[in-house]
DNA sequence: TCAAAAGTGTTTGCGATACACCCATGG
DNA sequence: CCATGGGTGTATCGCAAACACTTTTGA
């Protein structure tokens, strides 16, 4: 048999829309160009699929050597074909997304300092290559995603509290939500526990605080927007 | 700047899960395979995506030149990596579904009347390479779409019945709906127009023709299952 | 004891579901 | 005139939305 790679294909990478959740605020990592194309441009971060590899890997790889992160919630997106999209050549680009908590990460000071940095998604400078609608069609997925599946706790610490959920729903949402019928939705649907244990510090009345039912797999929600 | 096509690349394809709908069952069109790998299995159709060729655009191709059909509802599904999918090679395929009317295209007893067949979805033979589960994830993306997006139309004739549109979702969501509350929401969703003619021909009440409005693009519905 | 935030329960209204009758047609 | 299938309307029920009071905490 002849083997494929001696007939000429386009060039394949994957691109990462990371989000991350902190001070109340969604932020996407981005990456400041030292080359052209676009060069000084930010871009979503990304790196051409070796052989051999899988997608999933190809991310890896990137959250892992480029972010210094691991162990990430990723999922398929898209695959972006338009010819010109890169002008050095044909390039395809199989898009994800990614939910990381940043207070998990360490990202901020590093020697990268310049060339990674975190956007609040309201406030996004013009991307390079066609890394814009990239980005709007992840943020649709991931609203979309939320309001039916358990995808908001890879944003959040491992312990956190109902009013924390409740932010975040309406902080990516971008919308206000009843926080009673709220609680009862996400409590009725099983996927989070309470753990008996508070959050001090607060000068208020402490929260309880919950983990994610990680065993649970099946159960539905809707939270409505 | 390197061109691109001096690295290695994995070959990359698209695979098409045809559906058509026709005597109240949906099908899907799979081609028997003339060559190893797989030889005489049924596999999807497809094809190598050619430099410069959008997904689309290979796509369209595969229909016209391999099944003769113009013209059809194309989305994109999914694209596979799995490594070992393909034993020529790495390989890369981008998944797409079609929505076609039978009756509207020419296959059945054309030159390649033997390579070419309709299968029943629930008679499926073992695929070749791993098109099952690429045709689980259509068939999946296509009962969820159904539900809140106007989709069907795309497999019936320009002018229908009440009735053909409701035995076409019963057959999909594989399911039974109470015809009464079906029409409402439908209709209530504006997404058809009555024609004011009738089907003439059967022995019954003659039912409104209906057919769909191309114009409407935002609005919705819920057939609940 | 006060302000601020978290926990909890009840009422209300709309939309989905369940359901039944009349109408048109050809034989 | 009858059997068959198509068109239409209504009552009911459940869930989701709207809403208010009590509890806890540190200052």
């Amino acid at each position: 048999m002849k083997p494929f790679h001696s007939y000429q294909n386009p060039s394949l990478a994957v691109d990462l829309v990371v989000f991350g959740y902190s001070q109340q605020q969604l932020s996407v990592l981005l990456l400041n160009r030292k080359e052209a194309p676009f060069k000084d441009r930010w871009v979503l971060p990304g790196a051409f699929l070796q052989m051999e590899e899988r997608f999933k890997d190809a991310c890896s790889r990137v959250l892992k050597t480029k972010l210094g992160m691991d162990d990430v919630y990723l999922e398929q997106l898209y695959s972006f074909d338009e010819p010109d999209r890169d002008p050095r050549g044909r390039a395809i680009s199989v898009a994800h997304y990614a939910l990381v908590n940043p207070s998990k990460v360490a990202i901020a000071a590093g020697s990268m300092a310049n060339d990674v940095s975190w956007f609040n998604i309201n406030e996004l400078p013009a991307l390079g290559f066609d890394h814009d609608s990239i980005f709007q069609q992840a943020l649709q997925r991931l609203r979309s995603k939320i309001t039916y599946f358990p995808v908001g706790f890879e944003l959040l610490d491992d312990l956190f509290t109902m009013p924390e959920l409740h932010e975040l729903y309406e902080c990516i949402l971008d919308t206000t939500i009843d926080r009673r019928n709220f609680r009862r939705k996400i409590l009725d649907s099983e996927y989070i526990i309470n753990t008996g244990k508070k959050r001090e510090g607060s000068q208020n009345r402490h929260p309880d605080l919950y983990k994610f039912n990680k065993k649970l797999k099946k159960n539905s929600f809707q939270i409505n927007v």
